[in-house]
DNA sequence: CTGAAAGCGCTTACAG
DNA sequence: CTGAAAGCGCTTACAG
């Protein structure tokens, strides 16, 4: 196999010009038929492989689309960004687009720095996936490539794709409210991030519909305003039933619960949201809400890659629904 | 801000000529300390940024890698390798490269079909992370683009990176024979794949060193032919220690030992590999071995980059220790 | 249906 | 120290 094979390599042996063999190839008109499978006859013989390199340079795009994620989301036990990244790798692909992961450091969050790829014009533009702070945000909205955030909003004018984190705790919470439950607690720190505050607000709507009283002892705090998870404590007056922001948290609960002599569901229900690896590994398994991972995935592929094309397309906020994911830790207590 | 601002631009604003300008800004020499200040100056006012593509396409090098994860590995709880990938990503960063992930399917493995990225000419080398079966491993080997092993080998012409598993699992169980432990049951289907087979035999190398006998009820299964898990059939005298050929399948020992009755550590110690998120899920945590991803990402970039430049750069087979982690599995049994 | 010309934005020799 | 010329491999618009 040569080192190389050129669209010349392939005229000179056929005696063509390096014009037409590039029309068969592209499948374009102004080539007979027959030539044509002649020409992809001898490509495919002498090994050609296309040089996307020069299709980019002159077209102007590089079929690449870079994907940010911030650092801290990728720890030990937060895999949940990385299976969204698998997605949107393979979204990418279906459209004949590459993804390039840039991981970003807390640092260069700080002093807003951009990625190298950005510098490099080796992306057409970004899916930025996970929360930044305002001051990255912004600056990637002023960059003239365009951004579509997934799984996070800071603004008004921003195109971005977002679990229904809203109407996902509603659901779920109106599922318990159907079992019987009129002892709800939320647990999660509504001050926290904007997806753990939307999930309080579909909780609270389904106690407002159903007019149950939200009491403040009701909603228990999981982490402080770092994010750093700390001891939960419990009201005084048991709840039936709690409503946790993520599976995470449910997983903790659930231990901290049977610790102080608790039996779940028969004591108390659990619920959580994500269907992440924490939801099988509490026992029992837990009732929670699943990201539709994929169709978000696609959605802001899409929409990346349109932007690119027409820098003037807007979608503002999508929001994708998730699903019940039903499993052991609710108990049904009405008669 | 202008949408495109090239070298011509600069050179025209300035009144020289675009060579010189590329020289400036590659810090070449050949340009006058005050001529190059002055383009580096007046680019950063324009808002310049290279377009690598025409670099690239120059020079002949895309400076982007290829990563290759089978499908299979990205479980919904395996979050092993994308974590590698972490770590690779970041490497390549390091040394001026990006990373191009390619998640191949299955079906693709079985077809023996390339990633597009390979087609496109868009990377100048592949990492192959993870086993991948031996069809489409030979034929990466003969593809023109050089390829680097990481975490899996399958042949003596390969360059590859490993963990030691040998070695890791040997000081593992020399740890274990220190702690007063005679009895020592490893746990894993030695027949499945390289890996484990290469810790078993580290294993058996501490037992042979100490003159302990390789009993054969002590050889415990985890899992069939196909690498789905089973249960375990534990041997009617039980050792006072397990070595298991990974955390997860340690995670389940714990379990199973405790529904029957057995405390751990205090009368079985178990011990894992790979220090992922089962070695602290398990109670007690686990003594594990930990991978050094850093250290193997690292040397995978530097031989992949080499390599792409320099076709017949060879290294073969280089192996990273992993280092023991000391948590509370492990009883000491001696007087 | 086919191809000569020009250009995408850069870099590498080479000449002044 | 500075720059005119050529070329990387492709595609677009135009002419025949």
């Amino acid at each position: 196999m040569k080192q190389r094979v050129t669209m010349r390599d392939i005229a000179r042996k056929l005696g063509v010009s390096s014009v037409t063999v590039s029309k068969a190839l592209n499948d374009k008109e102004g080539v007979s038929e027959e030539l044509r499978k002649k020409i992809k006859e001898t490509a495919r013989e002498m090994g050609y492989r296309l040089n996307t390199l020069a299709k980019a340079m002159k077209e102007g795009y590089s079929y690449n689309v870079g994907v940010v994620i911030p650092e801290r989301f990728i720890g030990d036990t937060q895999s949940f960004y990385l299976r969204f990244y698998q997605h949107i790798a393979k979204a990418l692909d279906h459209y004949g687009y590459c993804s390039i992961l840039h991981i970003l450091t807390a640092e260069d969050e700080e002093q807003l720095q951009l990625p190298r790829v950005y510098n490099e014009r080796k992306v057409d533009g970004f899916i930025m996936l996970g929360q930044v702070n305002k001051e990255y945000a912004s600056l990637f909205q002023q960059i003239e490539l365009p951004v579509v955030f997934l799984d996070f909003y800071h603004d008004q004018d921003v195109d971005c794709v977002l679990t229904d984190n809203f109407f996902g705790m509603y659901e779920l919470t109106n599922h318990l409210i159907q079992c019987g439950h009129r002892e709800i607690a939320f647990v999660g720190n509504i001050y926290s991030t904007s997806s753990i505050q939307d999930r309080f607000l579909g909780y609270y709507k389904s106690l407002l519909e159903h007019r149950i009283p939200l009491r403040e002892e009701y909603i228990i705090s999981d982490r402080d305003e770092k994010g750093k998870y700390i001891d939960f404590v419990l009201p005084k007056n048991m709840p039936t039933a709690f409503v946790c922001n993520c599976d995470q948290v449910a997983y903790h609960l659930v231990h901290t619960l049977k610790e102080l002599g608790y039996r779940v569901p028969e004591d108390c229900s659990v619920v959580g949201f994500d269907n992440d690896i924490y939801a099988t590994l509490a026992e029992p398994n837990l009732t929670t809400v699943q990201v539709n991972m994929e169709e978000m995935s696609d959605l802001a592929v899409k929409m990346i890659i349109e932007k690119s094309k027409d820098r003037n397309k807007k979608y503002g906020r999508v929001l994708v629904k998730g699903q019940i994911i039903y499993r052991d830790s609710v108990q049904r207590i009405n008669d």
